[in-house]
RNA sequence: GGGCAGGUAGCUCAGUUGGUACGAGCGUCCGCCUGAAAAGUGGAAGGUCGGCGGUUCGACCCCGCCCCUGCCCA
């Protein structure tokens, strides 16, 4: 009998300390290390994504990191292939892969049962065109004709998800889910392990890590990712600290002021994060500051095994 | 010491020729989220309008004094 490979998954904000206990937790349980973190994907983008350094790896192979160009487009239904040979690969060697990343969408269409319509550049880009012409309010009017259930449940004003509706319409003919899917694994050997830790605890780390980022040499970093195509690119560029630093040197913030543009994005992606996971109930939370949060994540893994 | 400008939401600023502050952007808080997701987007809370006194039926807006900030003169 084949033993059961386990899907672990490691969750939460940025800062919390999840990659230092991406590395205990695929140790102890002789895993490998999967990236789902959505910027970690570019090549060059090491200082702001917080990418570890190979040296610091402790020889443990890391899977989907240094895929793309910056000047490339990235998308979570690429992701979703990749992530899942990638996974099916080191299982099949019965190698556990651990997830570890900050991209809550990522994660989730990697390890729930996600369905991603597909997409058409020509379509795409004649409608990003139409919605500049005639802004999203017209579009959303469409979009109520063609699909209401979306139009419902998609404001107005979110001209990007108009557009991913519409589009969705027109390639397949068929109405856009327009909401998030019932959370069930694609394997039932997942498991979820979140880092917990309070507001108040992660704001001085937040700050504490983009003043590390911009000592380290973000600025350099960024500098040197504009020969790539960094400034033009559609993800990338948006990149927090990224963004801010890109900002800095096309002379529209000082330097100080990305800094703390830095830390305040940094705050509300934090936010945003959480909101995704808070209502995740198959997340096995364990303290950022506990001890034995190895033990403590170790343990659900086995309870899951057990079960 | 004198002159000028200014003191309105946590921050940067609009605004009312005297009739309950319509405020805005950012921040903060809460929410949404299926091919850009470190993205995009909705909602909410927040103001003794520098202080004291006066004029007036009524002042944040007028008058006086004071305090604070910036610039200029001495």
């Amino acid at each position: 009998m084949q033993p059961v490979v386990p899907i672990v998954a490691l969750v939460g904000p940025t800062a919390a300390g999840k990659t230092s206990l991406s590395l205990d937790l695929a140790e102890r349980l002789g895993g490998e290390v999967v990236n789902t973190d959505a910027m970690q994907v570019y090549r060059g983008m090491d200082i702001g994504t917080a990418k570890l350094p190979p040296a610091e790896r402790h020889g443990i192979p890391h899977h989907l990191l240094d895929l793309l160009e910056v000047s490339e487009p990235a998308t979570v239904a690429e992701f979703q292939r990749w992530a899942r040979v990638a996974i099916a690969g080191l299982r099949s060697r019965e190698v556990t892969p651990v997830l570890v990343g900050g991209s809550a969408l990522y994660t989730r269409a990697v390890l729930d049962r996600f369905d991603f319509p597909g997409t058409d550049p020509e379509v795409r880009a004649r409608l990003e065109d139409e919605l500049a012409q005639v802004g999203s309010a017209a579009l959303h009017r469409r979009l109520h004709d063609l699909d209401p259930g979306a139009a419902e449940r998609i404001e107005a004003s979110n001209g990007r998800r108009i557009v991913r509706a519409l589009e969705v319409v027109e390639i397949t003919g068929r109405p856009f889910s327009a909401s998030l899917p019932v959370q069930e694994y694609v394997d039932p050997h997942t498991v979820q392990v979140g880092i917990a830790i309070d507001r108040d605890e992660l704001e001085p780390r937040i700050r504490q890590r983009v003043d590390a980022m911009f000592d380290a040499g973000l600025v350099d970093e960024v500098r040197g990712l504009l020969d790539h195509g960094l400034s033009g690119s559609r993800t990338a560029s948006r990149a927090i600290g990224y963004q801010q630093v890109l900002a800095h040197l096309e002379g529209r913030l000082t330097l100080d002021e990305a800094r703390e543009r830095t830390v305040i994005a940094t705050r509300q992606f934090a936010r945003r994060q959480m909101a995704w996971w808070r209502d995740d109930p198959r997340i096995t939370w364990v303290p950022y500051d506990a001890p034995d949060r190895v033990e403590q994540a170790l343990s659900a893994v086995r309870a899951m095994l057990g079960s």
